[in-house]
DNA sequence: ATTGACTCCGTAGTATGATACGGCGTTTAC
DNA sequence: GTAAACGCCGTATCATACTACGGAGTCAAT
């Protein structure tokens, strides 16, 4: 096989191959004592085939030449490329997750957009400053508030719509309590209501009945 | 600060900066009327973490000066804005499936190897080179699938209605858990999907519908 | 006042992963 | 037997993202 047919073969260009060649990840056939051309195996098509793939995966040339020695010495362990795999799956894992709250940002972004002009209060920077705790979705922060002593603290009764497990009313629990003004927030699944503690001069019953909303259940204050 | 306090603060070299600056991706703080060295204040950092974090996920420097501009514009055109956001958040969405189906093949991959032995016999290396769930990740072909060996590892996602928490989420998890050939399931009420590492030869995607069906919630096989 | 640490700025070099070009030799089809 | 099509090989170029270097200026302490 010449050198366009095993480029042809393995979906790579003749170029890439001899650049292959020159990084030492594929060893360049001999040439014929007779002639001038060399004759490519399917050896190596299959092992352009492998780098490909394992750069599709997310590793570099230097470490699929790793890879290749690994495979290649009869003294390594199977448990060295596992251990390379499991290392890769991670950080593909983390640039995901970053990813995917970079996304939810820009989804914020979007759906704050029409409605008016405060685009500066843009998410997108917090979005992946810093490996994240889950912490501050469960965790509000002790809010230094009041600062002049007019409160008006009243306990609301949601009847919510859409529980369906314990779980639900956890959630509903944590996100009650993200909002400002919101001093406690006790949800039973079994009862299908919540109950919070709000202060009425930073939180209503309405803002209580959209930050309810934005999981996906509905509220109705409840008649006491 | 001086830029190598803002350096260190950031985590990147003072080189680094400068280059940033000529890239256009920070702005130079302009030299005091008196003398001759920059003040960087601590929003230059911020600036400066993000775009290293945004480089960890995937993206260019140019992306990221194109996701900066859109919080940037203080009196920027709103709609102009919004475009632009979405056509980010749809790169980044492409850039989840794509990290998502990279991630997957690793943990077909991780799941079918022994864990140990020669490498002669290791099963990542032999998939890399056959896996067709590696392939698709190039070119996103129907997989023709291989009757022999004694285990065939596959990524499902189900897009599953019904969810309503994260604790629905963690109920599906346990669910799929337990079906036999299942080796691993993480369910996501945020993305409204399943993702379910299983052995086509014990599971099926039917057996995956049907456990999921058990508590009362939909699940189709998403096309990815 | 001098040392030493740092800044400023332009230019140049490095690493990665290719891709392209030019000059020459070898096949091979007509 | 000759011309197009390849193959061979070295070098060059590209894009991205830094990193280093050299010379001059700034600044604070000794």
């Amino acid at each position: 096989m010449k050198i366009s047919k095993a480029a042809e073969a393995s979906g790579v260009g003749v170029e890439t191959i001899r650049f292959y060649e020159r990084k030492g990840l594929i060893a360049r056939p001999l040439k014929p004592v007779s002639g001038g051309i060399r004759d490519y195996g399917p050896d190596i098509v299959d092992r352009i085939c492998f780098i490909r793939q394992a750069q599709a995966i997310g590793f570099s040339l230097r470490e699929i030449n790793e890879l290749l020695s690994l495979r290649a010495d009869p003294e390594a362990d199977c448990a060295d490329v596992r251990v390379r795999a499991i290392e890769k799956r991670d950080e593909v894992q983390a640039k995901l997750s970053q990813l995917s709250r970079m996304r939810d940002a820009l989804d914020e972004l979007i759906a704050s957009c029409p409605g008016g002009g405060n685009v500066k209060a843009c998410t997108i920077l917090d979005a992946i400053q810093r490996e994240p705790s889950v912490a501050h979705i469960t965790s509000p922060k002790p809010t230094a508030n009041s600062k002049k002593g007019t409160q008006e603290m009243k306990t609301t009764v949601l009847n919510i719509d859409g529980m369906h497990c314990d779980g639900c009313a956890r959630t509903i629990e944590a996100l009650l309590g993200c909002v400002p003004g919101v001093r406690k927030a006790e949800a039973s699944y079994n009862e299908g209501q919540a109950r919070v503690l709000h202060d009425l001069k930073e939180a209503d019953v309405a803002d209580l009945m959209a930050a309810v909303a934005k999981a996906g259940f509905t509220a109705n204050a409840a008649e006491t």
